[in-house]
DNA sequence: AATGCGTGGTT
DNA sequence: TAACCAAGCAT
C-alpha cells in the first residue's frame, strides 16, 4: 500500500506546478485587506490569528475594526487582555484573541514594537504555531518558507499524490514534500505560498472542487487517476452542541455584552446542568479567559 | 498523538 | 437536517 503522501510516479515536477498556479494567482487572488501594503507585518500577523479555523466572510469586519482601533501591536499591548477578548466578537475559539494580546505585549517588550522577522522569534510568540510563524515571515517580509496550511495540503494531496485529501494530522512527508516543492527563489516562493492557498481556498476545495477552473488540472494526479474517493479512517467529527465548548461559549456571550462585573446567577441562566456550567466556568477562569471576584461576581480578565 | 477549543454557513 | 467545513494551537 503506497503512503498516502507519496508522490505518484506520475506527479507534476514543482517547475511545472510554479508558473500556472502563480499565474493563475495574480489574476484571480482575492482583495483583501491584509495583502494590501498598507496592512504590514501587525496586519498580516491579526489576519492570522483570526484566520485560525475561521472563514474569511466572517474575520473582515472583525479585521477592519481591530487594525483601526489597534494600529500597532503597542497600542493592543496597552489595553486589558479582556478587552481583546470583547472585540473578539463571535469570532470564535477566544483564546485565539488572549494570545494575539499576549503576543503583541511581547512584541512591545522584546522586540521593540515590531513584530519580528525571524521564523524562530515568531514561534515563541504565543499562539503563533508552525503554520502562523511560516505565513507571517512569508506573506509579511517575502522569506521563502514552506507554509503548509490545510489548503495547501489538499492541494498537494491531490495534485502530487493523487489521494482526494491529507492525512488527519501534518506528516513528516507532508513537510517533505512541502519542502521539496518550494521555489529556490525567496520572492518566487512566497508568491508560490499564497498562491497555493489561494488555489485551495477558492478552487481546490474540499467539496464541489472546481477543476474546470484549475491551472493545473492537466497536471493534477488525482484527477488524472480519475478523482478515486477518500478511503481510510473519516476525519473526525466535531460534534458541538450539548458539549462544554457550547457552555463555555454561552458564558462567555454574557460577560462580553455586559458592561461590568457579572452576578453568578446571570451566568447560571445560561444552561441548566449545574455540574457541566460549573465545569465550564472554571475551564473558562483556568484558561485566564475569565476573572472571578468576591461576591460570586465574574468579568472578563483585567489583567 | 489524540483531544479540546467556538461559531455560523452550507449541503 | 445533522454533518461537514473554515488560513491551527497547545497540551
Amino acid at each position: 500500500m503506497t503512503a498516502p503522501t507519496k508522490p505518484n510516479p506520475s506527479s507534476p515536477s514543482a517547475d511545472a506546478l510554479h508558473g500556472p498556479v502563480i499565474d493563475w494567482f495574480e489574476e484571480n487572488a482575492r482583495d483583501l485587506p491584509w495583502r494590501r501594503a498598507a496592512a504590514g507585518p501587525w496586519g498580516v500577523m491579526v489576519s492570522e490569528f483570526m484566520l485560525q479555523q475561521t472563514p474569511v466572510s466572517r474575520v473582515l469586519p472583525v479585521y477592519e475594526q481591530w487594525l483601526a482601533r489597534w494600529p500597532r501591536p503597542a497600542d493592543l499591548a496597552k489595553e486589558s487582555p479582556g478587552e481583546a477578548v470583547r472585540a473578539w466578537g463571535r469570532l470564535g475559539y477566544p483564546r485565539r484573541a488572549l494570545r494575539l494580546h499576549g503576543a503583541a505585549v511581547a512584541i512591545a517588550e522584546r522586540h521593540g514594537g515590531d513584530v519580528p522577522t525571524e521564523h524562530a522569534q515568531l514561534l515563541a510568540l504565543p499562539g503563533i504555531g508552525e503554520y502562523t510563524a511560516a505565513a507571517v515571515a512569508s506573506f509579511a517580509y517575502g522569506q521563502r518558507h514552506a507554509v503548509l496550511d490545510t489548503n495547501v495540503r489538499r492541494v498537494f494531496a491531490r495534485a502530487v499524490t493523487g489521494v482526494q485529501y491529507p492525512p488527519n494530522a501534518t506528516t513528516a512527508a507532508e513537510r517533505k514534500l512541502a519542502r521539496a516543492l518550494l521555489p529556490e527563489d525567496e520572492h518566487t516562493a512566497s508568491r508560490w505560498a499564497a498562491a497555493s492557498m489561494e488555489l485551495g481556498a477558492l478552487i481546490c476545495t474540499a467539496k464541489n472542487e472546481s477543476c474546470v477552473r484549475c491551472p493545473i488540472a492537466a497536471q493534477c494526479a488525482w484527477r488524472l487517476a480519475g478523482k478515486p474517493e477518500h478511503e481510510g479512517p473519516p476525519r473526525r467529527g466535531q460534534t458541538y452542541a450539548g458539549t462544554d465548548r457550547q457552555v463555555r461559549g454561552r458564558l462567555l456571550a454574557v460577560l462580553r455584552d455586559a458592561v461590568g462585573p457579572v452576578p453568578q446567577a446571570a451566568l447560571d441562566r445560561v444552561w441548566n446542568e449545574p455540574v457541566q456550567r460549573a465545569r465550564a466556568l472554571d475551564g473558562l477562569v483556568a484558561d485566564g479567559l475569565v476573572e472571578p471576584l468576591p461576591g460570586r461576581l465574574y468579568r472578563l480578565p483585567l489583567s
